[in-house]
DNA sequence: CAGTGTGAAAGTCTTCACAGCT
DNA sequence: AGCTGTGAAGACTTTCACACTG
């Protein structure tokens, strides 16, 4: 599918695209344009045009795009017709917030096990997960061969807790500590500090 | 400070540096450099040099920069020599993780009230806030002259509650909930989905 | 016609590489 | 020597504008 190698940027913009689609598919539509699309999104439509044609001819011409069609071929792309199982380090505020998080179940993912090192954490419910001690993480990893870890806890462990992971297997990390976690080559990370954006948002606050 | 006007993606990663200046702090550094940041970082020294000169010539050749001096550099660029009052509009689960997050009050913010529409969750207690009526929302948005608010409320309710928000005054919104809001020009939203990120990274995994 | 797919042009961002300061 | 600040070069992204198609 990838005829050449993608821009990632493009790639970031697929699951934007995709949750777009999804909303009109509630809404009731059948078809769409890239014009339309774009006004939802706030972008260009040429961006969504030039973005698509990366993977392929997905429109028809006079017509748009089928809202359900397209919605398939990104799942496709982005390796969403399976469900992934995901991981969750650390039982905190954030760790328990994310596990009980209902927006994963329909687009691509499921929460198998919430983790953590506290003694009195360890064995408690977090929604439906009784929180198990991160030393079995390894073992689990292997075991149900997970690849997505989501990493939630104290700044301090963030790194540690990934090396962990990734030395299980793990190769791809959501991050919500508030540090940058140095990984090999071959694990991506994302990151999600709330901070950063406020801390961006009020440069324009004069 | 702002001699011409600066990209908005060399603003968004100020805080990245002011967040690794803080971490530098804590460990005792007194001085750093381009390069040694931009290894902390996972990014080319010259990004940061050329960042930074936008604001100004913070730096001493030979030397690097003052640790402590950079990060108030950073701060009054940033505006986050005040602390900013926040609301958050929903106490479901990710209302709650967030209300209670400790990440923000050293960082420059402080939440001061939850609100929610459901009578259920009105009146209970959140962490050390009680939860406040949604429709209380204009009046202490406008007492208190609050500019930041995070929504966390379901998809169905976000553009809603954005539109309330912003009729009270409010100009920046840090938004939790899996959909693009419509804000007028004035307005400054960012989004926090973390689905988004997982599937971005599931198209690196085969 | 309305709307796609796409080269080419325009615009933006990053990296290079080096003069110059400490 | 070591490291900053910065024009200029290079790389990457977005937008334009139009031939083409259902």
């Amino acid at each position: 599918m990838p005829a050449k190698r993608v821009p990632d940027i493009v790639v970031a913009r697929l699951p934007l695209y995709l949750r777009a689609l999804s909303a009109m598919q509630n809404g009731g539509k059948e078809f769409t344009s890239s014009q339309e699309m774009a006004q939802w999104l706030g972008i260009s439509s040429a961006q969504i045009r030039k973005d698509l044609s990366h993977f392929g001819e997905f429109g028809k011409q006079g017509t748009g795009y089928s809202v359900a069609g397209l919605q398939e071929k990104l799942r496709q792309i982005l390796n969403l017709e399976r469900e992934w199982p995901i991981v969750i380090i650390g039982a905190g505020n954030i760790g328990s917030a994310v596990a009980n998080y209902p927006g994963f179940a329909h687009r691509g993912f499921r929460v198998c096990a919430v983790f953590d090192n506290d003694p009195k954490k360890i064995g408690s419910m977090v929604g439906i997960y009784e929180v198990c001690d991160v030393h079995q993480l390894p073992e689990f990893v292997r075991e149900h061969d997970i690849r997505l870890a989501m990493i939630a806890v104290p700044a301090e462990s963030a790194q540690e807790v990934a090396d962990l992971a990734i030395a299980s297997g793990i190769t791809a990390i959501l991050n919500y500590a508030p540090v940058n976690l140095i990984v090999p080559e071959h694990v991506r990370v994302e990151n999600i500090d709330p901070v950063l954006h406020l801390q961006h948002m009020t440069y324009y606050l004069s």
